[in-house]
DNA sequence: GTGGTCTAGACCACT
DNA sequence: GTGGTCTAGACCACA
């Protein structure tokens, strides 16, 4: 898998590195039960901090992507969706549906908008 | 148009702000042209900082929602849609789309996410 | 209110701020919607690391003790009792109990523990 | 008695493995005099470092639950009570009481929690 | 060798 | 001035 890093964007490095391992999890580039590497590894690898790695998996960890076994490190462990998955992923889909509407982008369009992207992944 | 402001949110009280502006505009709560209150009244009403409401109004600017003036202050001006912003909605959808992925929610549950979301504020 | 920490302690100093943050809280020396010194203010204080007292106000944060508003900092909010906690509760007392039992301590003398430590800090 | 490790807790195996052998203790499982497994029986049973074993039986010779001899190896050796063991169990409680308190749960309940996990394990 | 903890110093976004 | 983020380097507990 490869994670890359904008260090223009004014996304947080660790947010940028978090929401990278849940699109390789969601395109099956990272299955369950996955070891991730270790931070130091990680760290070295996109040339960035260890403290940042390590916060990252903090927050995929907080967020039930990566679990920890004490003995192999950080692991893919995806917690089945829960009421506060879905409230956090109406807030954002309600984000871009006042964008959309406000542009005079029509319901038919986001819905090809969604459809496109799973194309282009090759998912479904 | 009731602007609500979660002071103990993750997110910044600007982008709260200018969020819920973009979203006073799609519910045609706020016409094109139709002016903003002015800084320091607005920073009064929701007990934020005159600099936090002067933030929101410069991204807004910035994003092609409103316009200003120098004797009418800020009003709503929004630009049609330009691929720029296409390609911001399409990122933002697809961390919505890959969350959706790892939690296991279906295409056809994104689709109705959305219907849902126009059904709730009466759009379309 | 004040703050004692145990250099020489092996638990960690982040943990020793907040359990006896949670304790101050238990004694009504912080009484709900107080709000915690900055950071670097207590940090100072007590002598430690400002990323030391940070990291304590987030695990105070993630278990339910206190909220940050953006405006003002860290304020005492404690989350009503929820399943989890009492989950939690129960297993440390479960320790607690398995050690008792273990050096024939017994549960009258429990029993009357949990009272004297109540009428030691005048509680109920 | 069975022995079981959460590789994904919070709390250290050696610590998890010590805990679960006062249990065992507590609930007559295992008797004084009785001979523990092996360093290196009980590290292959239950899937963790020969080390980690080793470190669990250390310090369970340190707190007075366990002797070594060197040729049966360790066996159940309980200390009667000290002063030293009561601080202990006594500073334990109080940080589980402080929680309680916060959370509005009461004397009462505590001690309700405490007969609920004498009766949980027959014990008394 | 691994993550956890702590320190230190710096910059920036936000209020 | 505040917290948030990032970097850097160090030590230790753990496995």
């Amino acid at each position: 898998m490869f994670i890359e890093i904008d260090f223009n964007s004014d996304e947080a490095l660790y947010l940028q590195l978090r929401n990278q391992i849940i699109l390789g999890i969601a395109l099956d580039e990272y299955h369950e039960g996955d070891a991730l590497p270790s931070v130091r590894q990680l760290a070295d690898d996109i040339g960035i901090n260890m403290h940042t790695v390590n916060k990252a998996y903090s927050v995929l960890r907080q967020d039930g992507y990566v679990k920890v076994d004490r003995r192999r490190g950080a692991f893919i462990a995806v917690d089945s969706v829960k009421e506060e998955h879905l409230r956090g992923m109406r807030e954002r889909m309600k984000a871009v549906v006042a964008e959309a509407v406000c542009r005079n982008v029509s319901k038919r369009e986001l819905h090809a908008l969604i459809d496109g992207i799973y194309e282009e992944y090759g998912l479904e």
